[in-house]
DNA sequence: CAGTGGTCTAGACCACTTT
DNA sequence: AAGTGGTCTAGACCACTGA
């Protein structure tokens, strides 16, 4: 049962996750990190890693000297801003039973501020995926990807662009995509994006403006998002620096 | 020069990303963990401790077998939003400074979803502070906190509201701020908050809305707050769960 | 193959809370 | 005083990269 992949101090933060939400600890209090270690059987820094992790999502909470106790109000919150990765994981996460509907595909030159993100010439082709993710029919995500055509080597067709964007990256791209640098921008929606949507034009909306780049820190895509803020709200927790 | 407070692994990080900034690395490559142990006299782990912390703000990369470098597309954010703190603090990093205006102190009984924030019956009096962060006279952040009077112990003047709102609490409540649990809802600007930033009326704009829980994981404090997107861009790192 | 980061262990000592 | 989390050490072994 013991293996490696995931490392044990995944496994560890996994089983306490799922006792957590299961209640089993009663009134709240979490046992000690040593009776936690010898129960286990894993050290105290292999426990004390899996509690940290859970802490900082917000799953638990610590006091030196007291002990460690579940975090009600933490656990309310179904994904973290910083850790959204998958579209339709997110709304699987929030109890939806998300679809993908690939909206338009085609290939256009870069523009100046793309072409500066991705690092190319102004004009390079890029292929441009638009998708839309729903709850029910309901749209909920708008997503334009932007991705240099350079670095395709196996072909892109229709239903490949159904893929999450990172298993498109990986399997046409060879690119393993590591993180995005966001910024979160306020937008009253054009008439397009509130067609998408289903919304009335003007309609306040956040947007993601994003680039992603790949384990050699390479940017290999330029997005653009836009939420439904009735059917998806972001949430996330904000504490000082460094603790 | 090595003592407790701030911790060794602080230390390291800080000085690190004195030499990261300061360009001392040489084609981005930073030098081994088990050389800068070596060099700084200190053991692996905490070497390995500051350089995750470095990683995780996006300061850094490592891939495995090859080394550790400078990630320069990471070091041009200047706030994360997940460790925003104190809006001074946030504008300082910014390149502003920024000064501080208290807009108006008041109180006002608790409505229905504030005491539900607040664990408190509707109707018990808040003590209500809104505050201006300006930038050379240029509004950038409006905020409004809502604590309960109840929490209180030393009265509040009207210049104790200037100070950042976690050291209010600290000296007039005994309570110290831990986190926030917030919202970023997008908004089209009312006539008062409008006004009160210095733009247009319907300018789309985030807002937070949040509370603050204190060490004993108790909500101690309600914030609404309006920023400037033109003044103010929000910036993070997303990444894969767990990584 | 040597060198790098990734994971895990066992144990020490400290700071703090609670009784 | 006893028990808790916080920090740090030294060392082992693994997985991966690149020459």
């Amino acid at each position: 049962m013991i293996t490696r992949s995931p490392s044990l101090t995944e496994q560890v933060k996994a089983h306490l996750k799922e006792r957590i939400v299961g209640g089993d600890f009663e009134e709240g209090r979490i046992p000690s990190e040593t009776e936690l270690a010898a129960d286990l059987g894993v050290s105290r820094t292999t426990i004390r890693d899996a509690l940290s992790r859970l802490e900082h999502e917000g799953s638990i909470y610590r006091k030196q000297g007291a002990g460690t106790f579940v975090n009600q109000p933490g656990l309310q919150i179904k994904s973290r801003l910083e850790e959204m990765w998958s579209y339709e994981e997110v709304l699987r996460d929030h109890g939806y039973t998300p679809s993908v509907r690939v909206g338009e595909m085609r290939t256009e030159p870069a523009g100046e501020q793309v072409a500066a993100d991705l690092k190319l010439e102004p004009g390079e082709p890029l292929i441009v995926i638009e998708k839309l993710f729903l709850e029910n029919d309901l749209p909920v995500v708008l997503t334009t990807n932007r991705l240099p055509q350079r670095l395709v080597s196996v072909p892109v067709r229709a239903s490949d662009a159904r893929k999450p964007l990172y298993g498109l990256l990986e399997d046409h791209c060879d690119r393993f995509l590591s993180y995005y640098l966001s910024e979160i921008v306020p937008v009253a929606l054009g008439t397009y994006e509130a067609g998408r949507l289903g919304v009335a034009r003007r309609t306040p909306a956040l947007s993601f403006e994003e680039i992603g780049f790949d384990q050699e820190n390479e940017p290999v895509v330029n997005a653009t998002s836009f939420f439904r803020d009735d059917l998806l709200r972001l949430r996330l927790i904000r504490r000082k620096a460094g603790a």
